[in-house]
RNA sequence: GGGCGGUUAGCUCAGUCGGCUAGAGCGCCUGCCUUACAAGCAGGAGGCCACAGGUUCGAGUCCUGUACUGCCCACCA
């Protein structure tokens, strides 16, 4: 068996050889109906977006959550690692898109609905593909069997469920908002959709006169001079807005304008939003400000809030297309009509604003022309300016207490205040038993809670100052919102199973709206029958997001899943989505099961390239997870992104460009190296520890025959799995993995393997040295598997085929397993921590430093055998002479002496370590020598001085703990003895 | 504009409750192909802990400010 480990660790052979057992032996997949002692451990996968593969964030995301289920898993939990990916409506729908009119030169609206979302579909069957192998290959052990899409089935009735609840409690309501709109395309663009270019403008200043003149300091107003980069929007203004703090304020507020051209009264108003103007100031907008800002609620999203909040008439004056007409909401064309007008009904929008302006300078109302430079969104699809475009759109009230929900206003263990009857969250306007109160009120009772914890604040603050959620998007590729309309009132419809609305369309006509549950398509043919038609849009895709953690478990079906499942355990996931995604399941989880989806939420760092830029396409500075895989392996970069994740927000991996075998030029990083280079040695260190292990009989193994060496490395054991454990409880990843490197490496292969070696030569003691070998290899697979899963379950198996049973009788047991993946997770083994045997280990490493040391700078080969004697105090010449074996194998020494009293011979090398002396024979070299005990003196001189001073201080000694000036006192005594013995050494040299 | 981070060795990062002469990996230097591993072994060099104040017997660590740098959100008449 040993013969087939090859010398150099080949990761895809162990990775086949693990993905195999792992498959055969089903252990990934969750049973719902079974018990286990050790209860639950649930997480749902943030789901990819089907819109590309996956990054190296992913990696690293997936990584994490790879370790915490198989900690789980190891510890007996009935484990659920549910997969699944994220239709991503927009961000896909958007994609296809682009490749549909790179390829074959077509738009969307030059297909169907039906054939353009079956290239949709096709693109998603492709990546889902594609993203599924990729968390494959990373190790991740999600249960398969289970996985699920945003637009399944399954996950769709889900939504239907949910959508419906909402309706039928009215919290879902008709609305007008601003949207990006694309008039070249026609098109509603998300707001990453729009890039923003600078343009070379103008500020036009308009003059607009007042109903009747005002005195203001003995001089007559008769105009107000608004200034505006858009013109042509004066049609649809509806008032005139100007700071409260201006003082001209007190003269002109409430007065009114007559708008030119239109003709329509408006009036001046009041709102802190208008910016004072001051021709002095670095604030551009206050350079270029009169005071007075024309105000265009359907035109303009600033202009929409002052709108809302000053009830202001909306007036929308353009088409879809973007020119001017009075079909799409010119509610008081009637009134106002006239020749001037009608003369730019028609026109484009840029054709509208040189004729807007015109007409000004004829009339002698444009007061100044100013060039201006700005920001202006574009569509990047057409590269036309986006126009903010007003429109009805689904909202979700998110503030609006809702009547029957599970809980009562009187479990709430958090502060709330009551005003006008309605129970809020203290200091918020969020009430308790509003959408945003149940996803708030579980982080202030700390029934949820975030790591690190400074990201609760992003979801605290962005729930208090939570806006009504547009849920309708105007797309193609979504849940299709489940809402049918017709202006006639339907009829014959079971309540039940048909909620019906009324709201006023963009016409101000009366609508009905029925929202059907699902599964009902007799209702939805009855509905058609009598005329309805279904939305055209679909539902934002994060609603089905938030309806994840239970909609993959089978709600609304009380499935044997989702009571054993729900709720989760952790969410992982990126910080960046805490607002639209985490607040809003806890949003939905409460309010559609009344329990939050899981009461942690891990938030990981964010990968950056070497220059402290985030990894993105545009930059071509990502990392592909796979290229990592194919170069270093799997477990090298599960590895490398595990010990890089700590509490810091950004992480740093430097980028370089590597030539792969088969010619392709990739991007990887240096820092795969670490993991690749781990994975090697403990893939060289167990093939050397089962070379040597055949025979290994737990029978032979006797208590009393352990060595200081054994118990010292049964000690640091100990303390990996204490320490590993209570770091994977706590969200810690790096820690662990510093721990685990540090124990495996440096004391298991630097110290014992090397120990080991002549002592498994030694018939007496080769029981027990094999016997503690096989059983702290297997502990520390264990203790490994979840951080590199593959490497350690290829290297289980051979132990398991080499020494089935590792157990130390009378010590300790590690219970066998079929599978490293669901072995028990190691026992502690607090009783094995030996001060004793660390202190003890830790001295002769010290001599064999030493000797190591004066070996080096004495350019002394190391085969060749020196002599050495060694002064120590009585106790710990005791101990060093039990371990004269431990100290000549590993320093290369024949004749060791060591007692309490002894002279340095002549000719030595001497070394002072703590209260050692220690002195290599017949080595001459008085410079070399020299040199090296003034720079210990120098050494020891610096940190005694500071010691002195310290101790002189008669503040210090009064305020200090006792503990610590103890310490001081002991620490410069010791300094100084070494002092003194290297000074007397020098003066020696110098005789 | 609002919010949240970071700045420690050439690079990437740890550093717990304020307390021992500040640590690791990579890179660098010296010597080793010592039959597990050169992706390795042994040893070594390398730090004004961004800057300026403050609190304290004592500050990389706590407070205030400055500079630089990054992320998230909002907005740009």
């Amino acid at each position: 068996m040993t013969e087939e480990l090859s010398k150099v660790y080949e990761p895809k052979d162990v990775e086949a050889q693990a993905e195999q057992i792992w498959r055969q032996g089903r252990y990934f997949h969750a049973d719902a109906t079974s018990q286990s002692p050790h209860g639950t451990y649930t997480i749902v996968i943030p789901p990819p977006n089907v819109t590309a593969a996956l990054h190296l964030g992913h990696a690293l995301n997936n990584t994490l959550q790879d370790i915490l289920i198989r900690f789980r898993r190891m510890q007996g939990r009935n484990t659920l690692w549910m997969p699944g990916t994220d239709h991503a409506g927009i961000a896909t729908q958007t994609v296809v898109e682009k490749q549909l009119l790179a390829e074959l030169g077509k738009r969307r609206t030059d297909f169907g609905r039906d054939e353009f979302l079956a290239y949709v579909q096709s693109w998603k069957d492709e990546y889902e593909i594609r993203i599924l192998a990729q968390l494959k290959s990373m190790g991740c052990s999600c249960d398969w069997d289970r996985t699920r899409f945003t637009m399944d089935e399954i996950c769709a009735r889900a939504v239907r469920e949910a959508f419906f609840k909402l309706f039928a409690d009215g919290l879902i309501y008709r609305g007008k908002r601003l949207v990006n709109w694309d008039p070249a395309t026609q098109t509603v663009l998300a707001d990453d959709e729009v890039e923003h270019q600078t343009v070379q403008g103008h500020f036009w200043y308009l003059d607009y006169p007042l109903e009747t003149p005002v005195q203001i300091d003995g001089k007559t107003i008769e105009y107000i001079t608004v200034a505006t980069t858009r013109p042509e929007t004066m049609l649809g203004d509806t008032a005139v807005a100007m700071n409260p703090a201006d003082p001209r304020a007190k003269y002109l507020v409430g007065k009114m304008v007559r708008l030119p051209i239109v003709g329509r009264i408006i009036p001046v108003i009041a709102d802190e939003h208008v910016v004072l103007s001051d021709a002095q100031s670095d604030d551009e907008k206050a350079k270029f400000s009169t005071g007075f800002l024309k105000v265009t609620p359907a035109h303009d999203p600033d202009d929409w809030q002052i709108g809302q909040r000053h009830s202001l008439a909306v007036i929308n004056i353009m088409a879809p297309d973007g020119s001017i007409s009075d079909k799409f909401g010119w509610t008081d064309w009637q009134q106002i009509k006239n020749p001037d007008v009608e003369n730019l009904i028609g026109m484009d929008r840029f054709e509208a604003r040189e004729a807007v302006v015109e007409w000004f300078r004829q009339e002698n109302l444009l007061a100044e022309v100013r060039p201006y430079t700005h920001d202006i969104g574009h569509s990047y699809r057409s590269h036309v300016p986006i126009e903010p475009y007003l429109s009805d759109q689904w909202y979700i009230a998110v503030k609006q207490p809702i009547t029957n929900l599970r809980f009562t206003i009187a479990d709430c263990r958090f502060e709330t205040e009551k005003h006008d009857g309605v129970t809020y969250i203290k200091g918020t306007n969020v009430p308790v038993n509003s959408l945003a109160g149940l996803a708030l009120g579980p982080l202030l009772d700390e029934r949820l809670k975030f790591y690190p914890e400074r990201y609760s604040k992003n979801y605290q603050n962005w729930l208090e100052n939570l806006r009504d959620w547009p849920i309708s998007r105007q797309l193609w590729w979504g849940h299709r919102i489940p809402v049918w309309s017709s202006g006639k009132s339907p009829k014959d419809l079971d309540p039940q199973k048909a909620c019906i609305k009324q709201f006023q369309n963009e016409q101000g006509d009366t609508v009905y709206y029925v929202c059907t549950a699902p599964d009902c398509p007799d209702i939805e043919r009855s509905l058609l029958q009598q005329g309805f038609v279904q939305d055209q849009d679909v539902l934002d895709t994060w609603f089905s997001s938030a309806l994840w953690p239970f909609s993959t478990l089978g709600w609304p079906e009380e499935t044997p899943e989702l009571k054993t499942f729900y709720p989760t355990d952790v969410l992982c996931t990126a910080r960046e989505i805490i607002t639209l995604w985490v607040s809003r399941m806890v949003m939905m989880g409460q309010y559609c099961l009344g329990q939050i989806p899981f009461a942690d939420v891990y938030i990981h760092a964010m990968i950056q390239d070497g220059q402290g830029r985030k990894m993105s396409k545009s930059l071509g500075n990502g990392i592909d997870p796979l290229v990592a895989i194919d170069s270093h392996g799997a477990d090298a970069m599960r590895f490398t992104l595990a010990s890089m994740t700590t509490d810091t927000q950004d992480v740093r991996m430097p980028v370089c460009e590597i030539t792969l075998p088969d010619g392709r030029v990739v991007n990887s990083s240096t820092k795969f190296d670490n993991g690749r280079n781990f994975c090697n040695k403990l893939w060289n260190a167990s093939r050397f520890a089962m070379m040597n292990l055949a025979g290994t009989n737990p029978d032979d193994f006797r208590p009393r025959s352990l060595d200081v060496c054994d118990r010292w490395i049964l000690s640091r054991l100990a303390g990996a799995i204490r320490e590993t454990t209570d770091a994977l409880e706590n969200f810690r990843f790096n820690e662990p993995l510093n721990q685990l490197y540090r124990f495996f490496w440096n004391d298991l292969c630097d110290w014992y393997l090397e120990w080991a070696k002549p002592r498994l030569a030694d018939p007496a003691q080769k029981p027990v040295v094999q016997n503690v070998l096989a059983f702290v290899l297997d502990q520390t697979l264990r203790l490994l598997h979840p951080f590199v899963p593959f490497i350690t379950e290829g290297i289980f198996g051979n132990l398991n085929q080499i020494v089935p049973s590792r157990r130390l009788p009378g010590v300790a047991d590690a219970p066998s397993a079929p599978a490293l993946v669901v072995a028990a997770w190691p026992s502690p083994l607090d009783e094995l921590i030996d001060p004793v045997a660390e202190c003890d280990i830790s001295l002769v490493q010290n001599v064999i430093r030493a000797v190591r040391e004066i070996r080096n700078k004495y350019n002394i080969p190391p085969a060749k055998i020196l002599d050495c004697s060694v002064q120590a105090p009585r106790e710990q010449a005791a101990v060093l002479s039990k371990a004269k074996e431990l100290i000549r194998s590993l320093a290369g020494i024949g004749v060791l002496e060591i007692a309490e009293d002894l002279k340095k011979p002549n000719s030595a090398a001497a070394a002072v370590v703590d209260d050692l002396r220690i002195y290599v024979r017949d080595v001459i070299d008085s410079d070399s020598e020299r040199r090296r005990l003034l720079k210990q003196k120098q050494f020891l001189c610096d940190g005694v001085t500071p010691l002195r001073k310290k101790l002189d201080n008669q503040a210090f000694l009064a305020n200090a703990k006792p503990d610590v000036i103890r310490q001081t006192r002991d620490k410069l005594k010791e300094l100084a003895d070494q002092l003194d013995a290297v000074e007397k050494l020098l003066a020696e040299l110098e005789e």
